[in-house]
DNA sequence: CGATGATCTGACCGATTGGACAGGTTTGTT
DNA sequence: AACAAACCTGTCCAATCGGTCAGATCATCG
């Protein structure tokens, strides 16, 4: 059961899901400024406002904790470009794709961050999802992609680069915000900043597969 | 005095400069796979086959360390496109860049994903150098961009999203190698592979920018 | 009401951490 | 040879870590 789904729940279930939830929202947060190992029980639980053997008694160990949080940010990405086909326009599902991506590394970017930095540690946790769902995922869009170029729709170009090269550009903004900012010279991104570097995103995609908005 | 030209020095301070490279390379390749907090001295300490105390003994603290190992790594950056003016042809510029930083990213992948991790904790040591240093050489750069554009030898896209652009998805072949290699079945990255990135990339900057190779 | 199970938490524990330091050894100079 | 300075490390320490557990509190139901 998904933690998304137990919130809206009826009855006593409610209750506990509505606490857990609480936690995981500490969590993430924790787990993605201070990374695994910099995140300590007692913050996560100073976070929740909640003693810190309440934060074991709902998850049992950090380990599961940062398990449970790392499950809820892929339930994000699930449906990145679920049903698409072959039959659809190119151009219109790159664009789709690189705004939705980009929405949530805006909305979300501890969910980025904290994703990036199991990544970056060599994915001891998510190893299992990269060689399974992800793997899956991945070779249904490339699949795709294959069958626009082979069908003369777009420009023949490597598809799993250029789903790499969408993934890398938009998480950027989320993972990397504060270099962003600081070379822009800005506080924080602002509803303009988002749409110009959208748009930017699109166009270069596109530009890249010889297509247009 | 950096650590490289130190260890090209002679006589006592060699000795010295030599020890202290051991050390850092250890601790190079510790924060970049553990992380700063994840990092533990002494783990740093049997990586260089030394004492525990004898890391302290020549870098004080773990923070002080972790700050030297920093600065080695922005030594690498430091000549990205150091001599380029406008009157250079943007086309080899800009695919000279995207090698180059992708040959680092390939080849450094522990200094690239070390940067990754400090940047994504919200850059506590490299705040300054993001706001000083690091400005400076991306204002000059946009810069040279935009007189491209004014003079008409390069498509009109905002400078900064470029540089950004390069800059994440070389990067991201060396951050998120586990993902990378695990989504393409591959069990690393070969010469082959590289070029074809290199070639990708390459193009699609230079397409993005309404030029050719 | 009494009982039963779920919920909750203060207090505690062994392990590990970054760091300090006394004291030994080596090196360079006179 | 004698001295000083630099170099090196075994040992210890306070602090913090993740985790446990006994026992208090609460809600529910016969």
């Amino acid at each position: 059961m998904s933690t998304a789904s137990a919130v809206r729940a009826r009855g006593p279930a409610k209750d506990r899901a509505r606490k857990q939830a609480v936690i995981l929202e500490a969590a993430e947060a924790e787990f993605a400024d201070a990374g695994y190992q910099g995140a300590s029980m007692q913050a996560i639980a100073d976070r929740a406002g909640v003693p810190k053997a309440n934060v074991h008694y709902y998850f049992g160990s950090k380990e599961q904790l940062y398990r449970q949080v790392l499950e809820d940010i892929l339930g994000l990405w699930n449906d990145f470009l679920s049903d698409v086909t072959p039959a659809d326009d190119p151009a219109l599902v790159l664009e789709g794709f690189v705004r939705q991506k980009l929405r949530l590394a805006f909305e979300r970017p501890r969910a980025s961050r904290l994703f990036a930095q199991e990544i970056l540690r060599g994915a001891p946790v998510l190893a299992p999802h990269l060689e399974g769902d992800m793997r899956r995922w991945f070779a249904s869009k490339t699949r795709i992609v294959e069958a626009w170029i082979e069908a003369g729709r777009m420009a023949p170009v490597e598809p799993d680069l250029l789903l790499f090269t969408i993934w890398s550009t938009t998480q950027h903004y989320a993972d990397f915000e504060v270099q962003v900012l600081a070379l822009t010279e800005k506080p924080r991104y602002d509803d303009a900043a988002v749409e110009r570097i959208a748009d930017f995103l699109v166009d270069l995609v596109l530009s890249g597969c010889g297509l247009e908005r």
